[in-house]
DNA sequence: CTTGCGTCCTGCTCGC
DNA sequence: TGCGAGCAGGACGCAA
């Protein structure tokens, strides 16, 4: 589920929890969910590549991925796929291991903080954690295909990533080399705010729909990110508090529910080969 | 260039 | 109550 929102909720938290402090040592349980710098899942990983004896020096994040670069350059990006979370609680204190925590980091409280311990856990594996030994390395490698982050869109740049595209609208904003950051979620409530269905091609839209496209795509994540994301099932805070953005949703996991707007039933898919939800008549 | 599909995984919900 | 099918926030790769 983890979308730009989560992501970025995510990211805020670990901000205050990590940075600058120093990796004491990773416990690594299960290695082929971490590509090294060849993006080969079976090398060798080393300590220095993880961390360890670094200080945290950035938390960053890029569309749906989180970055977390160490003081000698290096760094980690972790994608969370669908059922990915990050961890992070007072090492100290005993408690069952969670199922499927996939990394363990533990990392040092300086003088008068407590150690903590940082997991990356997964379930479905779709996620992962690609290293990098440098940002440039970072940016070329790793990131080199997303698009403009959704969150500084304007219509004009988006209008320029459309082209002439016959795709449906909701295919492009899927799409991360268009647009980094948006998923099936922010997707529907994005289209349904601005007026726009889901299945028109891209290239249909004016210059007035880009514009209210934009604005909605801004203010939905906005809005989302305040609200700690999404939590369907997985998604959480590293400090284990759920998102509750969904009380905020207008259109997806609405269907047959009334529209928030006209009253009338909402709608529901396939489009772009995922599940959609949208007003028939709010939305043209 | 597109779309549409299958694939990677686990676990939850629903219907019989 | 039990069991299998279907489905889920993502992203690839492949075929047509």
């Amino acid at each position: 589920m983890p979308e730009l929102p989560e992501v970025e909720a995510i990211r805020r938290q670990l901000t205050v929890s990590i940075l600058d402090r120093t990796v004491e040592r990773v416990r690594v349980h299960r290695r082929d969910v971490v590509r090294d710098t060849h993006g080969r899942r079976r090398g060798r990983l080393t300590d220095p590549q993880l961390g360890v004896d670094r200080r945290i020096r950035r938390v960053d994040r890029r569309g749906k991925q989180l970055i977390i670069e160490f003081d000698h350059g290096q760094g980690l990006v972790i994608r969370l796929g669908m059922s990915g979370r990050i961890e992070v609680g007072d090492a100290g204190r005993r408690r069952s291991v969670p199922p499927h925590r996939h990394l363990a980091w533990t990392i040092a409280g300086g003088s008068s903080r407590s150690t903590l311990r940082m997991e990356f856990i997964d379930p479905r594996r779709f996620g992962g954690i690609h290293l990098f030994k440098s940002p440039e390395d970072r940016d070329q490698r790793v990131l080199r295909n997303l698009g403009p982050e959704a969150t500084l869109i304007d219509g004009k740049a988006l209008g320029e990533r459309l082209k002439a595209s016959r795709r449906a609208i909701k295919a492009v904003l899927l799409d991360q080399q268009v647009l980094a950051g948006i998923g099936n979620i922010y997707a529907d409530e994005s289209l349904f705010r601005a007026g726009i269905r889901p299945e028109r091609p891209a290239f249909d839209l004016n210059e007035q729909d880009l514009e209210r496209l934009a604005a909605s795509i801004r203010t939905t994540l906005e809005h989302a990110i305040d609200a700690g994301g999404t939590t369907l099932r997985d998604h959480r805070l590293p400090d284990g508090s759920a998102g509750t953005f969904g009380a905020g949703h207008l259109a997806y996991g609405r269907s047959g529910q009334p529209c928030t707007h006209c009253r009338k039933s909402m709608n529901s898919g396939i489009v772009a080969g995922r599940s959609t939800t949208w007003c028939e008549f709010c939305q043209r």
